[in-house]
RNA sequence: GCCCGGAUAGCUCAGACGGUAGAGCAUUUCCAUGGUAAGGAAAAGGCCACCGGUUCAAGUCCGGUUCCGGGCUCCA
């Protein structure tokens, strides 16, 4: 006899041991059918898990998260034995459940391309249809070894295992090396898709060989799969890169990979935006500065870029001396700290750089304008004393969440950790990490920790935003240094009349204004607030007839500084409103023998439907306080 | 940088087997003077990314280059 707990069910007791899925059957059948998987003293195990006395079991059934992920799993087995039935030569290295998906990378001398998915797919119904159930067995290290041994990949994952036995699962002919668990059967495989094939290193690393990778995603039911197909064409039609050229924001061009061009409606996105950011940088105390984007080769020695960050510079000659082409803002900021001495009493001192900085990505890694060569940061050095940084840190932190809400926007925070190239000692490290953790204590942060990812002169706090294909972009970091302040001997003359080292603190908000306005044209798709609208309003008359009525609405408009057109061509009304819609412009002033008659007009917003007749000052009157709120 | 794929009109895309280019939208003009997501007609618009090769003949086949896309690595 036998005593288990069931979450959910509760205690029982078994008078001989029973498999979990025979066990919870025997209580409720039609419960049974929809597990998956369970979990056992915190590990997940096959519902064909044999319970011994003690075991504490959580249910994993259809709807749980954890399900999900391991008929993701499951089917990237499928998906190999498939591609193992169709390329004998194939091996497997490593096949995991991902967000959304699974896939499977694979070593393989033939190119798969998605021409083959259908014949792939039709080879995994094949499979499934055989109804093979995924049979764990316990293998020793020696059998493991042998079973693979024609799989080099496997071998090394095996070599690498410290337990002594291992488990592979055997799926009709198919065998893997797998921790498991698996779905009980393939009749729960509801609905499944291949969705692309792209190249992958084996582990990760750049020095080893590319792999196939085949993406795919699975799903309980057909009705699942549909809304994920949904929302990645939704995704597509919030691209950035499309948006950009529909609405005519920013282009690329062969001639200059990786450095956008911004059109005028693109620029004035940026030129509110930065409108915006200054006027809440003035209230914040930062002075603005801009220094050069050409400097000696002499400075970037001195701030420890030439040795850490060479790679990722561009460089020229000018009359036989080298410069650099700055990938930062803080030693020209420096070069500004330094032009003058200081006393404690201006601290903190800070200057903010909207600064256009260039960098050298590899040409497979630019993306529109969440990736590119040249952008603008920012930026901000706040110089202070060692007791100031908490409060400033602090302070900038808050500007950040202000400002971000203006746009909407959700974010998280990760604090990224002395990296392996570094510059400065490690109890300047451990000095620098434990004021960022203690700010982010205070202030009731959550946040994850990114070991190795600081920057080479001090550990930073990063702000990450989420997109519309739901990749999270760096946008907001604040990084703090002891480093440069040292490399640069600057120093400030404190209260007992000698001189002392401040603390930089590096900052941006936005992070690049390029990426922050690729990463906002996906947020609202296109359908900016107001405030940023490249087009605010468009005045369209219903016919030639009202020409002028409708000219003067524009011409009053326009002197009111509003960003306004008229589209006063000889087409329908319907077919103006279409192609405003499709330009997503906010409002469309409709402009007819109605409005002449009574001296109004009719507004009808982009959103449809919501259509009414107001006097022009009324509707002006609404649309200032609409921008001067920043209504979203 | 690496793997796979792509590049045809301003935009979105068709163009079997090689015989020198086609649609819709946008643009221009004309007709219709219109009431809330495409009124009708016509015109104009192309070094088929670039360089080379095969061929009597290349948008199409083969190399190479550039750029773009999906990933990997890297990153604001």
């Amino acid at each position: 006899m036998i005593e288990v707990n069931i979450k959910g069910i509760g205690k029982i007791k078994l008078d001989k041991e029973k498999s979990i899925f025979s066990t919870v059957k025997r209580i409720d059948k039609k419960f049974a059918k929809k597990l998956i998987a369970a979990k056992v003293n915190g590990r997940e195990v096959d519902l064909s898990y044999v319970l011994k006395e003690n075991d504490s079991v959580g249910l994993i059934k259809i709807g749980d998260k954890e399900a999900l992920d391991i008929l993701n799993h499951s089917m990237a087995h499928i998906m190999a034995y498939a591609i193992k039935n169709l390329y004998p030569e194939a091996k497997f290295t490593i096949g995991p459940a991902i967000e959304d998906g699974f896939y499977y990378d694979i070593d393989l001398e033939d190119t798969i391309s998605s021409e083959d998915f259908p014949k792939i797919e039709k080879e995994m119904k094949k499979i499934i249809k055989k109804n093979y159930n995924f049979e764990r067995s316990l293998v020793s290290k020696e059998e493991a070894r042998s079973i693979f041994k024609d799989n080099p990949y496997k071998l090394e994952l095996i070599d690498e295992i410290p337990d002594k036995v291992l488990s592979i699962y055997k799926t009709g002919e198919f065998i893997d090396l797998c921790s498991g668990p698996h779905i009980p059967s393939l009749s729960k495989i509801g609905a499944f898709k291949l969705l692309s094939v792209a190249g992958a290193y084996w582990r990760g690393d750049e020095k080893n060989k590319m792999l196939t990778r085949v993406y795919g995603t699975a799903f309980f039911d057909q009705k699942d799969l549909d809304n994920y197909l949904k929302r990645i064409e939704k995704a597509k039609i919030s691209d950035h890169r499309k948006i950009g050229k529909d609405l005519d924001l920013f282009s690329f061009h062969d001639e200059a990979p990786g450095f956008p061009f911004f059109h005028s409606k693109g620029m004035v996105l940026r030129n509110n935006i930065l409108k915006y950011w200054r006027q809440e940088h003035r209230a914040e105390g930062y002075q603005e500065i801009k220094t050069p984007i050409i400097l000696s080769n002499e400075l970037w020695k001195t701030s420890g870029h030439w040795d850490n960050y060479k790679d990722n510079m561009y460089f020229v000659k000018i009359d036989e001396k080298d410069f650099a082409i700055k990938p930062m803002n803080c030693p020209g900021a420096i070069l500004i700290y330094k032009s003058d001495q200081h006393s404690y009493r201006e601290l903190p001192i800070k200057y903010a750089e909207l600064g256009l900085v260039h960098r050298h990505e590899k040409s497979g890694v630019l993306h529109g304008l969440f990736r590119v060569r040249n952008f603008t940061q920012d930026d901000a050095h706040v110089f202070c004393t060692e007791e100031q940084m908490e409060e400033e840190i602090a302070k900038i932190i808050n500007l950040i969440d202000r400002m971000y809400k203006v746009f909407g926007f959700e974010y998280h925070l990760e604090l990224s950790t002395r990296p392996p190239k570094r510059i400065g000692s490690d109890e300047i490290w451990d000095r620098a990490e434990n004021v960022l953790k203690k700010v982010m204590g205070d202030g009731n942060f959550a946040y994850e920790i990114n070991e190795g990812d600081g920057a080479f002169y001090g550990p930073k706090i990063d702000f990450h935003i989420k997109d519309c294909l739901d990749r999270t972009w760096q946008c907001a970091t604040i990084q703090l240094d002891f480093a440069m302040p040292e490399k640069f001997d600057i120093e400030y003359v404190g209260e007992d009349n000698s001189k002392h080292r401040p603390v930089m603190i590096h900052r941006v908000v936005l992070g690049s204004i390029e990426r922050f306005i690729g990463i906002i044209t996906e947020h609202y798709s296109g359908n900016f607030p107001v405030w940023l609208a490249p087009v605010q309003a468009i005045v369209l008359p219903i016919s030639e007839k009202f020409k002028t009525y409708a000219e003067s609405i524009y011409s009053s408009l326009k002197k009111e500084g509003f960003r306004i057109e008229i589209d006063n061509r000889v087409e329908s009304l319907s077919k103006k409103i279409r192609l405003s819609e499709l330009r997503k412009i906010p409002y469309m002033i409709v402009i007819g023998k109605n409005e002449q008659n009574t001296g109004t007009i009719t507004i009808r917003k982009k959103t449809g439907g919501d259509m009414k007749e107001i006097k022009l000052e009324n509707f002006i009157a609404d649309i200032k306080k609409e921008i001067k709120e920043k209504k979203l």
